[in-house]
DNA sequence: TGTAACCTCTCTAGTGACTAGAGGATCAAG
DNA sequence: CTTGATCCTCTAGTCACTAGAGAGGTTACA
């Protein structure tokens, strides 16, 4: 059994990130000893490592919400745990096409100015306060 | 003289948006009408295009402060403001760069199953549950 | 002049996913 | 027995807004 600081370590998920996720609903409530300590076996241990690695892979709290009732039903068919990843795959992708853009953009943005003028005559700051000499959407 | 919905629609920032930026300092305290109404100038008008294409670029608002502060100094050095611009650049390229990487990765979990397994057989589900089973960093 | 539709005001609270800190109890090592 | 690490609960803060309540103001048209 292991207390919650060596949950914590062993997941590196922190401590108080931990009872976040039990206030939430994300985590059961553990056992705890006579002295009011949470302590933690190998499903414990195991549901947090799935949450933190879904985390990082960047999926929303409600997400692996889904998840994790889908995994509680290892007899029923998976389509919505795909549909979930898919979907996953699909806001990141949406992220990086708008980061493509702004980079796009800024890099060209940058390059109008080295910093060695005077306020006024930056490009950098005339840029950010007139769209129109933005070439690129964004 | 336009009235705060009238710039809300002039520079799609919403109206609520707007009061939250007068709250935190962003935007100045504009003119009121008798009747209390915020009213804003030529400058209102620019000042909230700047922050909003900023914004739209993905500087902080912290940033934002900061080139504000430097556009009041004309005559001044530009150097800060060209270095936040790059410093936004490295920070959007971070972020694509990990994005990048969780999508090589979501794809690659995603190929292991399409749907048509039960949750038990399901490698979307096991490489959640599994980081041993991924290929890449992230 | 009436009235309906819309706009604006302030204020509070909620979002997501935590993070920080106060103030106190408990535990393990020396 | 003491010290320092760890644990507990609770509240409040982060970022950049967004939503809603309830009251008052403005505008267009009959």
């Amino acid at each position: 059994m292991l207390s919650i600081g060596e949950l914590s370590k062993r997941t590196t998920v922190k401590v108080p990130t931990i009872r976040y996720y039990e206030e939430i609903g994300l985590l059961p409530e553990p056992e705890r000893t006579k002295s009011n300590q949470r302590r933690y076996d190998a499903a414990g241990l195991e549901r947090l490592s799935f949450i933190k690695h879904a985390r990082d892979l960047g999926f929303s709290i409600e997400a692996i919400s889904k998840l994790i009732e889908l995994q509680g039903h290892p007899d029923q068919s998976c389509k919505a745990a795909t549909d979930i990843a898919f979907s996953q795959l699909s806001v990141i992708r949406a992220k990086m096409k708008r980061l493509r853009a702004l980079e796009k953009e800024l890099v060209r943005i940058s390059k109008g100015c080295n910093g060695d003028r005077v306020s006024e005559d930056c490009y950098v700051l005339a840029s950010l306060a007139e769209h129109r000499l933005c070439k690129h959407e964004h």
